[in-house]
DNA sequence: ATAAACTTTCATTTATTATTGAAAGTTCGA
DNA sequence: TCGAACTTTCAATAATAAATGAAAGTTTAT
């Protein structure tokens, strides 16, 4: 395999797995691309290599920059824009984890916890509902905090001895 | 809040949830409803519940049993078929875990491998593809890994030392 | 062996989500 | 302050994914 068929493999199967995991395509695939780019690329490469319109590429790097794992480069006497990709694994690892608790984790926890806290009436139904979703916020919140707490801990003494443990 | 409203919400809210995930929001949907049911619950009585056609029922029913976090259950004396959802919360996360690595993560994981294998002409570009394709490679392993280990010693006291270390 | 009761399948339709592209907006240099 | 170079926005369109429902399939009781 040569290196331009096996760049373009590698796009296409982050793209893919971007959106088997509710991330679209486009979004993943110009992340895939810069993070194997050994230099910024512009915009106008971007389109080009993925053969996207101007809209879609403008759109999906500002969704990445909001993600925090794509940045803007400004060169020397050029108008135009750069962008690099976060290439830091366990860095990008973690700004992925606390984007996707706080969009998503966070609100399915409130309301978790709204409708977990109904008073049941003294029927089986509603005393297995509470009793349920209870159950999941508790799981769900101490799930979320242990993401936490591995991408806050992940350079020190504590996160090592875990992985040695782990490993 | 009153019963019926608690439930619809929370149906509403992990079939929402679920499609955020890349899980389509009927098969999330039904989950969620027999989570919080107390028996066995018909197709008839779902295709009820939540307004969708038998044909949707039956394939998002067949899709979770295939994930193996729903269960046909019978009922003496009934021809239908009654269904109940994996109520255990650590179960229920192994078994999205290990379906979800084995369907996206093990076959993303053999595209890496190939990737990153080819022979680097020594131009940086190729270099540096090769460099950033094998550290993600290890990274993902690693993280797939740690996955496998959690969810194999959920229940001994590894697991249980980890957990304490991590809250 | 038949038919009623129930489930599955899958071609078609519908709903959802992503993409385009042209117009509006911005920034910078002269 | 103007206009060229570039970026962003968003209504319209296209692509993708999910849902429908009727026909085919299966199971069970008689």
């Amino acid at each position: 395999m040569k290196f331009k068929e096996a760049k373009n493999k590698f796009i296409q199967t982050w793209g893919a797995l971007g959106s088997q995991w509710g991330i679209n395509k486009t979004m993943a695939q110009i992340h895939a691309l810069l993070m194997v780019s050994h230099e910024a690329v512009s915009m106008e490469d971007i389109m080009e290599e993925l053969q996207i319109s101007r809209g879609n590429a403008s759109m999906n790097l500002r969704a990445l920059m909001d993600w925090g794992i794509v940045y803007k480069e400004y060169k020397a006497g050029e108008r135009r824009e750069f962008f690099t990709a976060e290439k830091d694994l366990d860095e990008l690892a973690v700004k992925i984890a606390r984007e996707r608790s706080k969009r998503e984790i966070k609100p399915a926890l409130k309301v978790l916890k709204e409708v977990s806290s109904i008073t049941a009436d003294n029927i089986p139904q509603e005393k297995h509902f509470v009793d349920q979703t209870t159950k999941l916020y508790d799981f769900v919140l101490k799930t979320d905090n242990v993401l936490d707490k591995m991408t806050e801990y992940k350079d020190n003494w504590l996160a090592k001895l875990v992985v040695k443990i782990m490993k």
